[in-house]
DNA sequence: TGTCGTGATCTGTGATCACAGTTAGGTTGG
DNA sequence: CCAACCTAACTGTGATCACAGATCACGACA
């Protein structure tokens, strides 16, 4: 059933004599098509999720899936476990998979943790993030402003600029399990947080997250860590308690 | 594809004249038995990782373990594919599924997060927990105490007890998604950590776990966060600092 | 003796079918 | 007109089969 560590890499391709071989050249490329059908849906399927194109609550037919992805019905097997692991979605045994409503308990314990992690993200991207990194995450900052400026505002722009901003910023800490981690707490809220935004303009008209996003780039071009997380946690803490006062929390 | 959220719960059971029917007593159990043999079969892997039984770079095949574990290798596709979602596992394609070798970056960071979320949970604790709770968190650390004094040292009882005196405190913040993600964490260090916990005897006589342990329980009767928090990151700290000098990760 | 080629075997992926449980809609009886 | 039942459709789960790619070992050639 299992076998020790067997050998080492280095020993896969044999020296060779040529100063460059085309063989070496060509494995580089390739390992990015190698993308599995069941792969495709699951991230055809997070997109949704973040984006907050699912609503809390709402139904999914694995067959249905599969018939509008042009796929069997395996893939999308895989793709929704691997959503339920991740808690994005929820299946009840002998009942349809669904997007799961949070209660507010649960919204409130899911707000807190992201406090907690991409704040702690925000203060190392403004420690060791590079002046280009920096320089585009303001391009995603400008691109929210823009949307929420517009008129009508661009709703769609503005949570797709919200999430490349805040993603940029955290893969600029150089911690791939961090923006894992982070993206599975945003799988859980963006149907309800991203659904609101896409649904109700008046919050992008206040301006709290324009605020805080330009604060946000402020500090990160000053090398303020407590000012960058800060700043990134009034924006997760005012659009939480913005969600909280709408009351279509279950509970 | 989707439907708007439904009829609310609450319009389930038609509300009966009876005071206190004994159906309403049974639903709430039975959600446990309703497990599938997918689920039975990601919590044998599950353990089986986190208790260190797999080691890195070990193979699985879904072949085997289905006919190891007596069922048919579509159980074992789904539990594969969630811990496959987890970081747990690792699928390349064309090769069989093995346990993740971590390199010592990757080790580094994923001990940067136990340190950022652990010290947090342990912090949280030490300020709801109850009494109850603490006891019952005592009472592993006594059971992790006698283990690793015993001649010889039992060292799969000290794994357990090490795992559950953990998972019992963070339980007693009253978070679930937050316990959730630290078990992410502990699938992936599992197989390093408790792997050399188990084959080597040095790191129990040394007793820094059995100190930094101690030093916990007594900061939480004392209701002290932050001795908590610092003698629970000690505790990851020096167990991490003894893999990293072994050397036995990768590149 | 060393090295390359080649075929059998094993890998995960995907599709299709059968089944038990639930859901929803239509119909019947009051 | 309303409620209860009953049937037909739909749900996820599990099993079985087919397939392309990778691995490994044996054998032939230099």
């Amino acid at each position: 059933m299992n076998a020790r560590v067997q050998s080492p890499p280095e020993t896969q391709r044999p020296a060779a004599a040529a100063p460059r071989d085309p063989i070496a050249a060509l494995d580089s490329v390739g390992s990015l098509l190698h993308e599995t059908l069941g792969e495709r849906v699951n991230g055809e399927l997070r997109t949704l999720l973040i984006a907050g194109r699912l609503a809390p609550g709402d139904k999914l037919s694995l067959r249905k899936v599969a018939e509008a992805l042009g796929v069997s019905m395996m893939p999308v097997r895989q793709a929704v476990s691997r959503l339920v692991a991740d808690g994005a979605l929820e299946v009840l045994p002998g009942k349809a998979v669904h997007v799961p409503v949070l209660s507010l308990a649960q919204f409130r314990e899911l707000t807190r943790l992201r406090l907690l992690i991409e704040g702690y993200a925000a203060e190392e991207a403004a420690r060791i993030a590079t002046p280009a990194e920096i320089e585009r995450i303001a391009g995603y900052e400008a691109a929210f402003r823009a949307a929420a400026a517009a008129s009508p505002p661009d709703l769609g722009g503005a949570v797709s600029a919200n999430r490349d901003l805040h993603f940029a910023l955290y893969a600029a800490v150089g911690m791939p399990m961090l923006v894992e981690t982070i993206e599975r707490l945003w799988l859980k809220a963006g149907p309800i947080l991203n659904l609101d935004m896409r649904a109700e303009a008046r919050r992008l008209d206040r301006g709290s997250a324009v605020v805080q996003h330009a604060l946000l780039v402020a500090a990160l071009r000053a090398r303020d860590a407590t000012a960058a997380r800060e700043a990134l946690q009034s924006d997760i803490h005012q659009a939480a308690e913005h969600i909280a006062a709408t009351g279509r929390l279950a509970q």
